[in-house]
DNA sequence: CAGTGGATGCTCT
DNA sequence: GAGCATCCACTGT
């Protein structure tokens, strides 16, 4: 017998708080035009949270933010890099998380083509990388992440999770709103006693 | 391995 | 005009 096909994340699953999202995204699968891996490192932006863009209310740039779960909100970070989220909770809520780093596990040739490296160690290893890597830019901004060219699977088994201060932010600093798999070579950065 | 600084452009005040 | 949810190259141990 032929194993089931893992199940697809639906938008129900983000329509949820993002503080419960957050954990159970690591270990699921992320692919856009069939290039991608696992999730292993992701961090909460809450809308209560000062370090969440969303925090100062809606803009134009976070428009998306505010609209219906399971969409990517896609910003451009020090005006060189992308950076993709998902947007979770009730639409308006506005909150999100940020996908930080994958396991390259789905055409590796293309991520190396477009990062011009060839570990996969760095080839999705930090926001910016993997949007790169993926081909990620404004134009999926607001796209459905339950439909092509995004694939989203759910994770098989629960892995082992470890949880940390977010990297990059000034703000709300201390909150230990940083998730990753437990023990992963792929992520960002390691986590500090994990 | 740790720390520093430059690149680079958009958003918001 | 300031401030970034970053990355890379370079320095010094």
């Amino acid at each position: 017998m032929k194993p089931p096909a893992p199940a697809r994340l639906d938008r129900g699953f983000f329509d949820r708080s993002v503080h419960a999202v957050a954990p159970d995204l690591i270990g699921a699968t992320l692919l856009v035009d069939g290039v991608g891996g696992v999730i292993v490192e992701v961090e909460a932006y809450h809308h209560t949270d000062p370090a969440s863009h969303s925090h100062g209310g809606r803009t134009e740039r976070n428009a998306v933010m505010f609209g219906p779960p399971g969409h990517a909100y896609v910003y451009r970070s020090y005006g060189i890099h992308w950076c993709v989220n998902a947007v979770c909770e009730p639409a308006g809520e506005a909150s999100a998380v940020l996908i930080r780093a994958l396991a390259p596990t789905h055409g590796l040739d293309r991520m190396r083509a477009r990062r011009g490296l060839d570990d996969a160690r760095l080839l999705c290893a930090g926001p910016g990388r993997l949007c790169q890597a993926l081909g990620i830019t404004k134009t999926l901004d607001g796209a459905p992440l339950d439909a092509p060219p995004f694939v989203l699977l759910a994770r098989e088994s629960t892995p082992a999770i470890v949880a940390g201060p977010r990297i990059g932010i000034t703000k709300a600093a201390d909150k230990p709103w940083r998730y990753g798999l437990a023990g992963s070579r792929f992520l960002s950065r390691p986590f500090r006693a994990g």
